[in-house]
DNA sequence: GTCTATAGGTGGATAGAC
DNA sequence: GTCTATCCACCTATAGAC
């Protein structure tokens, strides 16, 4: 089904273009010309934008959670799996993206409710997998820090967010890796 | 001069809604509309809203730089200057509003360039000080970090301003207060 | 599913009267 | 300095032909 795909299609430029310019900073004619169609085309696919943006963070939120679930499989240790996590980030900032939540974070209040529950949602799952990493990291002995794991796991998202928007317009993705390091350090060290 | 304390108060709401909305997320009309006064006006003040832009970020770096002057000058103590640098974020977060150039940073990509360099000016600024006072702490056996202090002032100002972002997405202010202690507790402790 | 055409609204910006 | 009036570009969105 060309449908299916187009939509995919679709959603691919969408979520670059909202990853670099932010929501309110594209149209449906950005992506009508990347994609070579009419703005028209785009209705039939996605009647509104604002569902568009919605259906943009579910898929991010759900390709995270798979990726999440890889690194649980392929690494056995919390600091193993911390580093893996940081790197996600890093695949996302050395192409010249922000994260697409961290991104929408910044325009949380001029956003629809339904997007802001969904950028809320995919917030809340980073915290309960790194929660759970840091607790293992804590009874094996190779992490250590004080204070509950989930109160360390926000802290770290806001952070690795931040290191990411600021690295981003300084285009020095070597300011995101220092300032991860440092932050995963403090957690083994 | 009638002309001068408008233009101020222009920049006092502009200040707010690029705080709140962000830069592509607000219109000369909402500030007309704030103003009471017709659209028309305003350009006689700000011509173009790239020049509003820059503007406002120039009075907001030096507004904040005299604030960290003023804490040089009532903090002996590298610790009790972090306290107070951490505090001047959560008087902006409890306003609901998010540190005008964080904003910004996330919108940077569709910046005109005089506001980008500000930017960077402003952050270079905060690193600059941070630095400073990193350095002076490690001296007087009050902070502890390993590396260039440099290196950690950046780490800061990227976090807090993360931290700063979701909290405020949250709407729950303790986000950002229990992030920020950790940071210094881990500076000190 | 994609197109042309268009509606209805808002964006930043300007001319010229007062 | 502020106003009315207006321009033109762009926005999201829809109707209806193909």
């Amino acid at each position: 089904m060309a449908g299916a795909d187009t939509s995919q299609r679709i959603l691919d430029i969408a979520e670059r273009l909202v990853q670099t310019r932010g929501f309110n900073g594209f149209s449906y004619a950005d992506i009508a010309a990347s994609l070579r169609v009419t703005k028209a085309s785009l209705h039939y696919h996605f009647p509104a934008k604002a569902e568009l943006g919605k259906r943009l963070i579910e898929r991010y939120t759900a390709n995270f959670l798979t990726a999440l679930a890889a690194i649980d499989r392929a690494q056995a240790d919390a600091p193993g799996k911390l580093r893996r996590y940081v790197a996600i980030y890093a695949a996302v900032l050395r192409d010249k993206r922000m994260c697409l939540c961290g991104m929408l974070a910044a325009e949380y209040a001029t956003l629809p409710r339904p997007m802001q529950a969904e950028i809320k949602r995919f917030f809340d799952e980073n915290e309960r997998w790194l929660s759970k990493v840091l607790e293992q990291g804590r009874e094996a002995g190779a992490a250590r820090f004080s204070g509950p794991a989930r109160e360390v796991a926000r802290a770290l998202v806001g952070s690795l967010e931040g290191a990411m928007m600021l690295a981003r317009s300084y285009g020095e993705i070597s300011r995101f890796q220092l300032a991860a390091d440092r932050l995963l350090g403090e957690l083994s060290g």
